[in-house]
DNA sequence: CTGAAAGCGCTAACAA
DNA sequence: TTGTTAGCGCTTTCAG
């Protein structure tokens, strides 16, 4: 079996506090023999403290758990580069996890971290586990990164959909389009999907247009499913009372809604024009280059991680949840007409 | 604090032992009163075991980690759900980790899972810690993911990049390319970009076309330096002595090259052919949708997922080491020319 | 069918 | 400056 802190301290011929101390660096009263013997004898045993011992005895993991909703999602993916840089230069470690979209591995994911202890837990949730949520945030530190949970408080960094809903729907109209529908994936309990259909409601009335239930889309990111309900959405063809402009709530239904455009033979912008909400790495080598409303989304992980240091190592001060908002950029490109 | 075993006990008017028992299905001969006042307790209680604890005692914490190159790559994602699907069924957890292509944090996640007593490890290795991770394979199963470490003797799963190479050199060389560049990223330890060099070497000269030293070009994925290599590779332009495609080792330096050639604004395939080592799911989004040697990367991870499974199960069984190669696949799609 | 007791590997008073 | 001791929360013989 692995070497214990005790055969080292039988070893250097010391005790086993006297291990222990210098492995937590209290080595400022220490004989500097005994010092070198101790490094010594760590050094021949290839001995290293067993992280589950150390842990049950402090209370404390020095983990945190990050939960996404999607790890093939870039969006996903830079967040979580943005918390993991944080949460490293403060000397946390990090364990990630995949809820794949299904509500019932995020709960097992969660409490499967709660049973290892963790410090702190930054989850990206389905937003069905709310109550299980909050009852973890009253033992140990919760943020919410991207989507809110309207009935429990907790803190939440996430971005000010509305505000890049708006400024998409104003260039769109500004190049012309009155016929947008919208796509997005099912609403269910996803703040930021709720956020965007509503703001898109409000930027049509803004600019008078009117709000068509049929031009909603509710889909699945399936390709299949997405291609079938364009092509209804689409009937008629051009000319017809359809809509000139999609706009994706997301970018997997993006992509896909690409996908299908492309299956279907239709030119963008000049048949259909097409805008996002997320950008990713590779929206600009779509042909033609996505037009999208972008989230500064390795910043979004950056201050999550950021935040839960914060309350993890502010003991039971029990300030009041914040919600943290980020600004949306539109970038410009080719997707819809100019 | 926390609700404990010695509460529920208390509570129950029973033994640690008897709880423990219980919360281990060990019921088969408990008196079904003292049964279900047990499970009222604890569902009362909300108690949920320290896993910390019991994995302690156990020696055993049925969590195996993996440990991926680059989080940011598609690949990598991929690879993360056939691994997650396959241990999930069979009832392990799961610690993910991004060494981000360092291998100081690869060391540094390969220490702290060991030292959080994980079970097994999966790992696409940056090949620069072979020493590390050998001295682990001592203790728990390791499987290498697509790289293998050619100086030690661990279970491996990867694709056969020589066959895949093969292929594709084949495939262009009849659609009549004879300039073939490859453009790589640096190979330092990384053995599927060795081989997929090798192979393309080899399969040159298979067709009797020259090797030449200054159409290898090793870079990084960076934007701008794959645009100033790209323009010192194809200064002079069409009709002169310079490549008509660029074979990209990997799906990073594909979508970097593809970046690079819209800037340059040169037609592919008509200026410029474009081939690619690894799928990724946008890769058909691309103008022109990009062929590319596919793995089945999903099934790569799920098949080192389930050895591990063996090895973690197979107790003290020494078998060999084994290395599994999976069959890649050409796609051809457009950027070829045809 | 259930309980008592020892101990997993470590830390943290309290002594010395 | 170092050692002794008593646990952290759980499992697991061994008794009964």
């Amino acid at each position: 079996m692995s070497v214990t802190i005790a055969e080292v301290a039988r070893i250097a011929g010391v005790s086993k506090s006297t291990i222990s101390r210098y492995l937590n660096g209290l080595y400022d009263h220490m004989s500097i023999e005994t010092k070198e013997r101790i490094a010594q004898v760590i050094a021949e045993l290839d001995y290293r403290p067993n992280a589950l011992a150390r842990s049950l005895k402090q209370k404390r993991t020095h983990t945190v758990g990050a939960i996404v909703a999607n790890i093939l999602n870039p969006f996903s993916t830079s967040v979580i580069r943005g918390i993991e840089d944080t949460l490293k230069a403060a000397g946390f470690n990090l364990i990630l996890c995949n809820a794949d979209d299904d509500p019932a591995k995020e709960r097992d994911y969660v409490n499967m971290l709660v049973d290892k202890q963790i410090d702190g837990l930054i989850i990206n949730t389905t937003g069905c586990n709310n109550e299980l949520i909050a009852q973890v945030n009253k033992n140990i530190p919760v943020i919410l990164i991207d989507r809110k949970a309207p009935d429990i408080d907790i803190d939440t960094v996430t971005v000010d959909s509305a505000q890049g809903v708006c400024q998409a729907v104003d260039h769109i109209v500004e190049l012309g389009h009155k016929h947008i529908a919208m796509l997005t994936l099912p609403y269910d309990h996803v703040s930021p999907r709720i956020e965007r259909v509503q703001a898109y409601q409000t930027a049509l009335a803004g600019h008078g247009l009117a709000f068509r239930e049929d031009w909603l889309v509710q889909t699945s990111a399936d390709e299949q499913e997405v291609l079938a309900k364009l092509k209804a959405l689409l009937a008629g063809g051009a000319g017809k009372d359809r809509p000139t402009c999609l706009f994706c709530a997301n970018n997997m239904i993006t992509m896909s809604v690409v996908k299908a455009i492309k299956k279907m033979s239709l030119t963008i912008p000049g048949e259909i024009a097409v805008l996002g909400f997320d950008d990713w790495e590779w929206a600009q080598l779509i042909d033609p280059p996505v037009t999208v409303v972008a989230q500064p989304v390795y910043d979004m992980g950056n201050k999550a991680a950021a935040l839960l240091i914060k309350r993890m190592k502010g003991g039971r001060t029990l300030k009041k949840p914040i919600v943290i908002l980020f600004e949306p950029q539109l970038l410009k490109r080719k997707s819809c007409g100019e």
